[in-house]
DNA sequence: CTTGACTCCGTACCATGGTACGGATGGCAT
DNA sequence: ATGCCATCCGTACCATGGTACGGAGTCAAG
C-alpha cells in the first residue's frame, strides 16, 4: 500500500491537508517525525481513524478541547486508572444527556410527520409545541437586579 | 406575573441579553413590537422556550441555520404539508444518525470504565481502539491540488 | 425632578475552527 | 538538469456565534 503522505491521509479521512496541519498545531494529532535524511512525513493509519473520530464528535456538539479529552482517555499502565474512570464516567453522563435530548427531538419530528398530512391538517403543531414537556430549570446569573416591584 | 422584559427573558432562558439581540438579528427569534407610545419591548413566554431549544440543539451539534430550519417545521394550514413532511424526514435521519454515533461512543466509554480498574489493568485500550468497529468509507474528492470547496 | 437601573441601537471586538497563500524545499519522471 | 507537483512552514484571512461598549432614551422611586 502506498505510504500515507499528508495529502493521502487527508483524502482518506475526508478532510483537507490544512485541516490536518491545524489539528497538529492544536495537539489533537501527533505530527510524525520527518524521515531521517530528509523527505516527507509519513502518517500511521491510526491518524485516519483519529481524524474521522474528531469530525464525528464535532457533529455531536463536542468542541476540539472536549474531543481531546475524550481521545486521551485510555486504560493503560501509564495512567491513573481511578482518574480515567472518573473522567470517563463524566463523559458518559454527557453522552447520555445528549442521547436523551436527541430522542426528545426525534419524538417531536415523528409526531410532526404523523400529524402533518394526515387529514384536513387543521391541527397546528410545531417542534416547540411538541417538545413542550421539557421542563423549566434555574435562572441565569445575569441581568435584572431589582426583580421585585413593578 | 411580571412582564418579560428582555433581561427577564434572558434570565429565564439562561442566556445574556446580548444573545437575545443577536438571535433577533439572525432571525431566529422574532423581535416583539415596541408598545405603541414608546417604552420597552415585552416578550411572549414562548420566546424563553425557543431560546432554550436553540441552546440545547446547539449542544447537539446543530448550527443556528439548521436550528432555524428545525424551528420552522410546523404543521399548519399555511404550509405545504408534503414539503414539511419531507424536511422533517430528513432531519429525522440526521437525528437518528447522531443517536447511533453517540451510542457507539457510549459503548466505548462503558468498555473503558469496565476494563480500567478491573485487575492488573495490563490491557491497553483507548476510545479509538474500542471504536475500531466503525467502518471505512470512501475517499474524499479532495487532497491533491488546492482547487476544491466545501 | 433627579438618580439609578434598564432598554435600545449601532458598532467593535473576541474565540473557535478552520482555509488560503506564498516562498522554500523535496521527489521523481523525462 | 529541468519541470512539475507535493510538502513544509509561517502568516493572513474567513465564517460562525457570540460579547462588550458607548451614547441616548425610558421608567420608577425617592
Amino acid at each position: 500500500m502506498l505510504d500515507l503522505t499528508i495529502s493521502r491521509t487527508a483524502a482518506k479521512a475526508s478532510v483537507g491537508v490544512e485541516t490536518i496541519r491545524f489539528y497538529e498545531r492544536k495537539g489533537l494529532i501527533e505530527q510524525p517525525l520527518k524521515p531521517l535524511g530528509g523527505g516527507y512525513r509519513i502518517y500511521p493509519a491510526e491518524t485516519v481513524a483519529r481524524i474521522r473520530f474528531i469530525r464525528q464528535a464535532q457533529e455531536l456538539g463536542f468542541s476540539l478541547r472536549e474531543i481531546d479529552e475524550l481521545l486521551s482517555l485510555r486504560a493503560d499502565p501509564a495512567m491513573d486508572c481511578a482518574h480515567v474512570r472518573e473522567r470517563a464516567a463524566e463523559k458518559l453522563e454527557e453522552v447520555n444527556a445528549k442521547i436523551d435530548r436527541l430522542r426528545a427531538i426525534r419524538s417531536a419530528l415523528e409526531e410532526l410527520i404523523e400529524i402533518c398530512p394526515g387529514r384536513g391538517a387543521l391541527r397546528t403543531c410545531s417542534i416547540l409545541e411538541t417538545l413542550a414537556a421539557s421542563g423549566e430549570t434555574g435562572e441565569h446569573p445575569n441581568a435584572s437586579r431589582r426583580e421585585n416591584s413593578r
